[in-house]
RNA sequence: GGUCCCAUCGUCUAACGGUUAGGACACCGGGUUUUCAUCCCGGCAAUAGGAGUUCGAUUCUCCUUGGGAUCACCA
């Protein structure tokens, strides 16, 4: 039999890391059999709706190239095929219409709540029930029964009657709930591993009961531990600042990135293997080596998986994907030359919505007043030791020594090394004296480097200017 | 409260019942003869507690503690 998996989000919002690696594993689990994988929107709920959340999830799962075989389904657009199922569940006695009030309900939970007691409807079924029509709601008549059955994360299982209960399956405005739903949609859609979060697991008894009264037989069920956010220890949720996983596509991360992260969240091969691409995921994952307890979620770690993946990529895949990331005033500025200035970047960079802080020196004349205060105050214990006059010096004899210079990275080297000598100063000194002068930054790329990039021009009259700048003040 | 799940460095995790409890992120230190970064080397740091089974327990069992989930006409 095919492998089929599926994810069924329910469109409230957009998609969060959690949400996104419970899509991973049951695509990779998809593929990995070569088997389909499927899409389906669990649209049930009217008032939790939200009109853009489907193309959002579409969007989002594209991105990281979670790409489904078959949906998007919509449930809402399914409605009748859940009625065609509660007819057979009513036909055969297991579901029976809910006159129930809301109020009613409460006190019956209250009653239960104050005499310590677990709440379950069954012991407060009707004697007798009207026929169920559109506008009630339908319950489930449950049978309880105690059983046995085996995760293929968690490993095997054994409840009791006391869990299960009788629970709505249609709601009054027609919409069936999502215990009802998926059950049918799994079936009718040959899904033969239902992979889904924690949460679900308190149910899986009711949901038993309900395959045996529908008289569909069980997948293989595989639950997921946890996505915790990094502050708590809760399960990730957008409530508490679970992050749009777009934003990490606008921020400059690497869908592959976001993909070998979040896979090693909650799993590893037992190796000691920390980076995977996604083909040596299709061909390693395995929900055995899935964990059972929750992960938090780590910003820090994936900021250094990501890096890693710049690193990775190839100059001219890289000089795309950088393209939107550009500081305006790079705008104008030649495709050669960002390109120079990106492999300048490459190594330090963690995700690209940084470009612009890192490389703005390239594009502009780096302010005035950084520029004074670094060499007034510099960070760098052997430049505080140096007075004004002894760096003018310093950039003077630069600009000369580099004034006849080809300005080819080589011949900047040289040339840099032999005013070393001349000057008798450390590269500790001179260098950062250059280097504040042409980026006005504390750091920068390379140095060498840097100025073959900004060219002899720029590289020049920044010398001279910062040059200026400290003549005027001295 | 009932039911259920979980428990190794700060974090992600590895360890056929036998290891100096391993790796990675973060942090700290050193090196790669300019800074930062990369890369390399090194350091810090963990089996929640208690019983039991066993020659031997991170590993199996039970209890305690702690954390979490779930008990909706939400999914």
């Amino acid at each position: 039999m095919m492998v089929k998996t599926r994810f069924a989000p329910s469109p409230t919002g957009f998609l969060h890391v959690g949400g996104v690696r419970t899509a991973l594993f049951a695509w990779l689990v998809a593929k990995q059999a070569h088997g389909q994988f499927v899409l389906r929107v669990e649209d049930t709920d009217r008032n939790r709706h939200v009109e853009e959340s489907e193309q959002h999830i579409v969007n989002s799962l594209d991105w990281l190239g979670i790409k489904p075989d078959e949906g998007p389904f919509r449930q809402s657009e399914r409605l009748e095929i859940y009625q065609l199922w509660a007819q057979k569940l009513i036909k055969n006695g297991r579901a029976y219409a809910d006159t129930t009030t809301e109020a009613e309900l409460d006190k019956l939970r209250q009653a239960a709540k104050d005499a310590k007691k677990p709440f379950l409807f069954r012991h407060h079924r009707p004697e007798k029930s009207p026929a169920w029509v559109p506008g009630m709601s339908l319950r489930f008549k449950s049978e309880p029964k105690a059983y046995t059955w085996h995760d293929e994360v968690m490993g095997d299982f054994t409840s009791g009657q006391e869990s299960i209960d009788d629970f709505i399956v249609i709601k009054s405005d027609g919409f069936p709930t999502y215990n009802f739903a998926h059950i049918i949609d799994d079936h009718l859609g040959g899904i033969t591993h239902v992979i889904r979060s924690q949460e679900f697991l308190p149910s899986m008894p009711k949901f038993l009961n309900l395959y045996d009264a529908l008289k569909i037989n069980f997948p293989k069920f595989a639950t997921l531990p946890y996505v915790l956010g990094a502050d708590g220890h809760k399960k990730l949720s957008k409530r508490d600042g679970a992050k749009d996983i777009l934003d990490y596509k606008r921020q400059g991360y690497l869908p592959g990135a976001l993909v070998s992260f979040l896979a090693t969240l909650g799993w590893n091969d037992g190796t000691e293997q920390e980076i995977f691409s996604v083909d040596e995921l299709i061909e390693k994952f395995d929900l055995k080596r899935v964990g059972h307890s929750g992960a938090k979620f780590d910003e820090q770690r994936l900021l250094w998986v990501n890096g890693h993946f710049l690193r990775e990529t190839p100059a001219n895949k890289l000089s795309e994907l950088a393209e939107p990331f550009w500081p305006a005033n790079a705008k104008s500025s030649e495709a050669l030359y960002k390109t120079a200035v990106l492999e300048l970047v490459q190594e330090r960079i963690k995700y690209l919505a940084e470009l612009p802080e890192l490389t703005s020196f390239f594009f502009e004349e780096p302010n005035d007043s950084t520029i004074y205060q670094l060499f007034t105050q510099p960070s760098d214990k052997q430049l505080k030791k140096l007075q004004l006059s002894e760096l003018v010096t310093l950039l003077r004899a630069s600009e000369t020594e580099l004034a006849d210079s080809d300005f080819s990275l080589s011949d900047i080297e040289t040339k840099l090394n032999g005013l070393l000598d001349k000057l008798a100063t450390k590269p500790g000194i001179l260098f950062a004296a250059i280097r504040i002068a042409v980026s006005g930054a504390k750091s920068s790329p390379q140095l060498f480097g840097t100025l073959n990039v900004l060219g002899k021009e720029i590289s020049l009259a920044r010398l001279k200017h910062a040059r200026e700048l400290l003549e005027t003040k001295a």
